[in-house]
RNA sequence: CGGAGUGUAGCUCAGACUGGUAGAGCACUGCUUUCGGGAGGCAGGGGUCGUGGGUUCAAAUCCCGCCACUCCGACCA
């Protein structure tokens, strides 16, 4: 069969996944080494998820502010974890002038910083240091702020969406006085997180605390959701952290306590990425291209009028933009119905599977016919296929415009269920051995190590110490990951560690992950 | 930062061993035939062959230096 991405997931998944980004234009990479250019019909998709994202976060009591680019390198030698986690990776401005030098622009030796700043890889240390000048009394408590904003993180190996040098992101940034308000924040806010994924991004996820070793630097608990993707590999779709008092204490945050006594701030930071999308590309993309859920989708309806050279061509045409028209005045998840009519002077056929790749949910075509028929011929991106060929679907133009929030909605759960259905098939429960699970990722015969592997789901005993970096050392080799404990766990397994023998504390997520 | 590889048209690459007028496919432009299912023909535009030096009558090709990128590792949203 001719699919529209070549080579197939099945084939090559990684190459695959560069050839949609590629075909559903989404994204290039720039001339920057490891920053990417987000074409207009991957922006268009994270700035949907930016509104409806923004919009949760307003609904729980947020407010959007705006730091600076540029920290200050000084800030984070405050606290020793948080500085150990990233120096590796920071982005440094050490002068603020060019000059030219033998014939070449250099920066200018007199032009040197006093203090070298350092391009943001998160806002923890500049925020807490106007959480500072910002809380004076508990009744100024809590903070609850949220920027949208780049960050830069010096990645040794990129790839488009899932890890780049500079991504955008949203990082909320809250200061309360207790530890369980602080807590409960956090918990908030992973909802919120969760929310968007099942119901935006039709990605589930699953979503639990991240193992000691796991957590973000200088964070005393990290929770995280995970998405699986085609290849069975987990994906940190994003993470919420309780910061505890460790930022507050390294910044000295305190407030002023009803007693009147002083007191340190609890503080929580949460944070999703551009990743979203190579998430969503890899949940729901297929062998024809992207996929788009309707609710993130920059256009719902695609109109492709069919020109022929001539004279019904422009009854074609008025006939296509009137059906917009009256798309346009529907509905569909409270806002109206998102419509283009592709007037681009090709073939309407090239236009149909460029906008399969760039995975529109759905696509009409209009010719000469349908305007005498009064019937719409279309696909829906989600069952575009009937055994080898496209499955054209046919509807009388009122019906196709009545029912036109039902069907976006109808697309919008399938992808869902499509993959909450890969989710749940494919977490494994019953390994209880260390040889199950070595055997379990191994596979069969031979090392086939692009085959399919879904996550195991195993009693583990919290590993300390000398133990736990063994431990570690042993999942490295497996080339497998720690994803988290997942909520919900009702009292301990009553089974030991397949580690360690011990009794378990816990079931945890082991995985391949990106 | 280790290991490997590649730099020639927008993209994928041939040409290099054996030095002698810069090539193909796709994409792009124009014309044309097709026209409801990823079309065909004809004609075009487009490259200081990564960069600096050397050898030579002559260098994409041989020699030396440099730079960049990609892939595989370690690190990570």
């Amino acid at each position: 069969m001719k699919t529209a991405i070549s080579p197939t997931r099945a084939e090559n998944f990684p190459e695959w996944y560069q050839q949609v980004v590629a075909e559903a234009d989404l994204a290039v990479n720039s001339p920057v080494r490891g920053c990417m250019i987000i074409r207009p019909n991957g922006y268009g998709i994270w700035e949907r998820i930016q509104k409806l994202l923004n919009d949760r976060i307003m609904e729980t009591g947020h407010e959007n502010l705006y730091f600076p680019l540029f920290i200050p390198l000084s800030f984070f030698s405050k606290e020793a974890e948080h500085v150990e986690g990233f120096a590796k990776e920071m982005a440094v401005v050490t002068h603020h002038r060019l000059k030219m030098i033998d014939g070449e622009l250099k920066p200018d030796p007199d032009a040197k910083l006093a203090e070298p700043l350092v391009v943001r890889p998160t806002s923890e240390t500049i925020i807490g240091h106007h959480f500072r000048e910002s809380v004076k009394s508990w009744r100024d408590l809590p903070l609850l702020w949220n920027q949208w904003a780049n960050v830069v993180r010096w990645e040794m190996r990129t790839r488009l969406f899932l890890r780049t040098a500079e991504f955008l992101w949203q990082e909320g940034h809250t200061a309360h006085a207790t530890a369980e308000e602080a807590r409960a924040e956090t918990m908030k806010m992973l909802g919120v997180y969760v929310d968007l994924c099942d119901n935006v991004l039709a990605m589930p996820t699953i979503s639990g605390e991240k193992p000691a070793h796991e957590r973000f630097p200088g964070a005393e608990s990290t929770f995280s959701f995970e998405a699986m993707m085609q290849d069975g590999k987990a994906l940190q779709a994003g993470t919420a952290h309780y910061l505890g008092t460790h930022f507050s204490k390294a910044q000295d945050i305190k407030y002023q306590n009803k007693e009147g006594g002083l007191d340190y701030c609890h503080t929580t930071s949460w944070g999703v990425t551009t990743r979203l999308i190579g998430g969503m590309i890899m949940t729901h993309g297929d062998d024809d291209g992207m996929r788009i859920p309707p609710r993130v989708a920059p256009r719902h309806v695609v109109i492709l009028p069919i020109q022929r050279g001539a004279p019904e061509d422009e009854a074609v045409l008025a006939y296509c933009e009137s059906l917009a028209a009256e798309l346009r005045g529907q509905a569909y998840a409270g806002e109206p119905v998102r419509v283009f009519v592709d007037r681009k002077d090709e073939r309407a056929v090239d236009k149909r599977w460029a906008w399969i790749k760039k995975g529109a949910p759905i696509i009409c075509e209009i010719g000469g016919r349908d305007v005498a028929s009064g019937n719409i011929s279309f696909y829906r991106r989600d069952k575009l296929r009937e055994g080898e060929k496209l499955a054209m679907n046919s509807l009388p133009c009122a019906q196709f415009i009545a029912g036109m929030s039902g069907l976006l909605a109808e697309v919008q759960a399938q992808l869902f269920a499509d993959a909450k259905k890969r989710l749940d098939a494919n977490i494994v429960k019953d390994v209880d051995s260390f040889d199950a699970l070595k055997a379990y990722f191994a596979g069969k015969a031979g090392e086939n190590e692009d085959s399919f592997r879904g996550w195991l789901l195993v009693p583990w005993k919290r590993p300390e110490g000398e133990a736990g970096e063994t431990l570690l050392e042993t999942l490295k080799q497996l080339k497998l990951t720690t994803r988290n404990v997942p909520f919900g766990q009702e009292g301990k397994p009553g089974k030991p560690c397949i580690f360690t023998g011990e009794p378990a504390d816990e079931m945890v997520l082991i995985a391949r992950s990106y």
